[in-house]
DNA sequence: TAGATTGTTAATCGATTAACAATC
DNA sequence: TAGATTGTTAATCGATTAACAATC
């Protein structure tokens, strides 16, 4: 019965393909094939195609895909033709950096308020957004309907911080603190964890010794 | 013969196993079982154990492993239990965020240097750092033997320096532009593409007609 | 010894890829 | 029509999990 319907690697691959068909739309292109978006996007055509078809059916055969209207789709199926209201907590140096960033509004995601607990903070602008106290989240996200809330707030605050968003009913939190946080099996977690982004690559990095050893010495029988 | 020897999801895994042994080792914990590494992490017990068994044996039959020794092990698997020379390339919002940020350190990756192409921005300081023109790179990297670069510039850009990077030498990227870049096979490139994490997260929103819709509605033959 | 827990093998599960009939 | 390319089924591949002998 709890049949995974579809791979979240699907998910995440229809991201990229989102990012192929703007290039190509701003290019001016009309049709594309499932060989052409799979070579941009690093997979195979058959991936392309299994991917969209958990989706319903785009295109037509023997003619391809319309660029434009793809792209409408993929955009219907991950929910970002509408903007969504988005909220930053903590306004450190990397809050106030996403806070200031214009860029996610071209993929759907509108920054509306930034909140943090430090009076000293409180009050001062970043960009047009003024820091407001974490008491005045409450009414926010009633108000303005938010369903998404990036933390970034200092490792040792994310768990509680986490629970106070959740409690006032945010339903996705993108969190960037180095810590796995315990959130309810109906709100939608993503870690980024640029210390793990470091560390895997690390681990890839050239004169690793454990990097392709044998798993487990393949000892000639004596 | 080109055998995956390691899944890249278990060195994944493997940086989580460090998280929670960290944190036990803070406590004053010195024994821990698989199995409570993986409920910590959000893993099978039998899924800990085989991450650890492509490296080697760190644990004992009955009594389980030394959270020192483990976390001592995994560091040594990754590559960080020395620093990392690592640099910053763009010195907007982010990539000064990320020079300011002292957490790094902690992993075992030193920021040692940012660079940009904006002549207003250059010998400005961030922290302790002072912001070096693009072309003083070259040395650095030789000098330095920086490995790792952060790349935070915008998205028309980020090809053409990635390029230029990786013409230095350096081996390992991570990429914060929501762009995908092409690099060569020895060049190791993880992806922090925030608007990613956001659009997945929209996916999987309440509402979204698309979620757990049954792949191709299975019809009453008729 | 009896109980606990590892390391590893074998079974299961799910995701990717190849192949091909459908059809533009 | 012949050529192209989809949508989907079946085959392959790889990763996760269960089971268990080894052993502390």
């Amino acid at each position: 019965m709890k049949k995974r319907q579809v791979p979240e690697g699907a998910v995440t691959r229809l991201c990229d393909y989102l990012r192929v068909l703007t290039v190509l739309e701003r290019r001016g292109q009309e049709k594309v094939a499932s060989e052409e978006i799979g070579s941009w996007a690093g997979v195979k055509a058959s991936q392309v195609r299994k991917d969209l078809s958990y989706f319903g059916e785009f295109g037509r055969r023997g003619m391809g895909y319309e660029v434009a209207g793809l792209r409408g789709h993929i955009q219907d199926i991950l929910g970002v033709r509408r903007q969504r209201p988005t909220i930053v907590i903590g306004a450190g140096n990397l809050g106030s950096a996403l806070a200031r960033y214009t860029g996610f509004s071209a993929h759907g995601f509108q920054i509306v308020a930034i909140y943090d607990t430090d009076l000293g903070r409180v009050g001062q602008y970043l960009g047009s957004l003024m820091i407001e106290p974490l008491q005045a989240l409450p009414t926010a996200v009633s108000r303005l309907k938010v369903e998404i809330a990036l933390l970034t707030v200092p490792e040792t605050a994310a768990q509680q911080v986490a629970d106070f968003v959740i409690a006032q009913g945010v339903k996705a939190i993108v969190n960037f603190a180095p810590v796995l946080l315990s959130v309810p099996s109906d709100v939608n977690l993503r870690n980024v964890d640029l210390a793990r982004e470091l560390e895997t690559l690390c681990f890839y990095l050239p004169g690793n010794e454990f990097l392709d050893l044998p798993p487990a010495a393949p000892d000639t029988e004596s």
